[in-house]
DNA sequence: CTGAAAGCGCTAACAT
DNA sequence: ATGTTAGCGCTTTCAG
């Protein structure tokens, strides 16, 4: 801080290492050509006086920066924050930094963090969507910020995506379920209003048609994604007519609200009912956790994502890609009736 | 995107609408005088061009931004990102955007995003400082950006904080596994770099001292704050000498480790150890979770630490604050070992 | 190799 | 009430 309180500037350094702002930018910017006694100058003066390039004035010259935006639908999902940190650590590989913001699967929310990303001017954008249909980025993209979706993906944009395949995924989970021996399969799906809402939903009704069996909508309940959610549907399945014997839910929290459920309602699992969750939650159950999930590729999805979203901010060319990524159905004990 | 490529700026309308730039802007951005018919018009050129206001542009020249930074130092604990979601609903009441990065624990990435922070000019910090001592604020404070630490504190610079009383609330835990007739009470204390590690482990320290018993330093263990560290200090614990029995764990993931640990022992809590944990951990063990903890009041710490950050973005002068919030013992049957 | 000058997009003074 | 001018702090031609 110089003596009038307010940041030290470009023209102060250049003043006190007596060369021009050009040369201190020039010093302080690239390799490039500066004589090693002026660049010294230089660098002591801006050690002495403290400064510190403004990125806002930098950046509006530049029209570059690197910073990258991630805007996740719900900060309090572990999957989600664990992706965030994929992105964190690749970014930081290339040089850039991460600025994270959390969109609450709220549309108003969303947007209004989309129009931040865009009057910031973000290099590029990693988003779950709170919509498949809803949500728009066209903010960003009008404006030349690169934009790639996660876990989720948009209908109504041709934007990147790095995505497992849920449909093949939830058909294998249920496949399982009934391979053990279930007979009524309960599902809890996700909002309808993702790509994973109801792209879990298809695989589940895919498993159930191809095993011939009848598909029971009073097995399928909706939750929110949330803990309370997975709970609420959880008590409407145990209490719409037969009780299930199995059980799939589509998501990490509602899953953990699920045997909350279960459990109040003195259920043993996978005696009186199997059950099959969605992302591994060893940050809740702990490593010896014996739950049956679908693993995502956590670390690779936020990798791919992020290393796409950087070919696209280093202006490369290429069609829209839509990666999909593999899950696996981690099969443990509370799935297991039979000996296989 | 304009024929060019590029975003619209604020001639296009200007032109588009046949007035100034400075009308654009005053049509835009205050109630300041601009003749009706005219903003209509600027209104529409806006809405056709899809024009948005150069947020980098705006505050360079205004010196302002509208969005504030936070840096918590592990986005995985739901604690932290409990306290991120109040920041932000605070934060928006008030206008304000907040932007969010992970500095992990460590150093490095702490002080690259101060200085993210710094040169993308937000209004200002929220902080949980990675160190009581090595964290450097500067960069921010020194250009006039306000920081508030949360949850931990700085020893090294003068700067607001908003915590609760961790030596008292850490005295009452002890002091009640004192009370539940517990005669060996492990301790699992912080990383010793954060106040919450020290503050936690002197209160735990003053409450044996006040109950005439002498302190066992093999029976306190250090851990990263982390599941696994908070497993890794539960086995060290277990196997050192004699075995407690009873334990206070100073912060939510290394309970959860910690109880990994109790359970792979085959020990019952509270029979052969009664548990005392930090930060309700619902969001791991449920709604009907018996353990006892000391609950912060985080939406609370979230709340204040915004509101009096954003006196300070409004230049209110004020003495150094250091709030103090109360956390409370819930006892459940975790600790419970005595008919009370 | 270095300096002078222009300008990124916006808003605040100053005119009118 | 509106336009003109200047300048936020920086980088990048263009000269020299």
């Amino acid at each position: 801080m110089n003596s009038r309180g307010t940041a030290v500037t470009i023209r102060e350094v250049a003043q006190a290492a007596s060369v021009s702002p050009a040369t201190v930018s020039r010093a302080l910017n690239g390799p490039s050509a500066v004589r090693p006694d002026v660049r010294d100058r230089v660098l002591k003066a801006v050690a002495e006086l403290g400064y510190r390039p403004n990125g806002r004035a930098r950046s509006l010259r530049t029209r570059a920066t690197m910073v990258l935006g991630v805007l996740v639908s719900d900060i309090m999902n572990p999957f989600f924050t664990a992706v965030v940190r994929s992105v964190e650590d690749t970014a930081q590989e290339a040089g850039y930094s991460v600025i994270l913001a959390n969109t609450d699967e709220d549309l108003q929310k969303e947007a209004r963090y989309l129009e931040v990303a865009a009057a910031e001017q973000v290099a590029g954008v990693v988003l779950s969507p709170a919509s498949t249909s809803q949500t728009r980025v066209d903010v960003l993209t009008e404006r030349g910020i690169p934009v790639v979706t996660f876990d989720r993906r948009l209908r109504t944009a041709e934007v990147d995506s790095v995505t497992i395949d849920n449909v093949q995924a939830a058909r294998e989970a249920t496949l399982h379920l009934v391979a053990q021996g279930c007979r009524r399969i309960g599902f809890i799906a996700g909002l309808a209003t993702t790509t994973t809402g109801e792209d879990r939903l298809a695989g589940y009704r895919a498993a159930l048609t191809r095993s011939g069996r009848p598909v029971d909508e009073r097995l399928i309940a909706r939750g929110n994604y949330r803990r309370e959610g997975g709970y609420a549907a959880a008590r409407q399945l145990l209490h719409a007519g037969r009780a299930p014997d199995g059980l799939f839910v589509s998501n990490n929290l509602m899953t953990l609200g699920a045997l909350d459920a279960l459990a109040e309602a003195g259920l043993r699992v996978p005696e009186d009912i199997a059950v099959v969750g969605f992302d591994d939650a060893t940050w809740a159950l702990g490593q010896r956790s014996q739950l049956t999930v679908v693993s995502q590729p956590t670390y690779e999805l936020g990798q791919q994502a992020t290393n796409l979203l950087l070919r696209r901010v280093g202006r490369e060319e290429l069609p829209v890609q839509r990666i999909v990524l593999r899950a696996t159905l981690t099969v443990r004990a509370s799935s297991r009736r039979l000996a296989s």
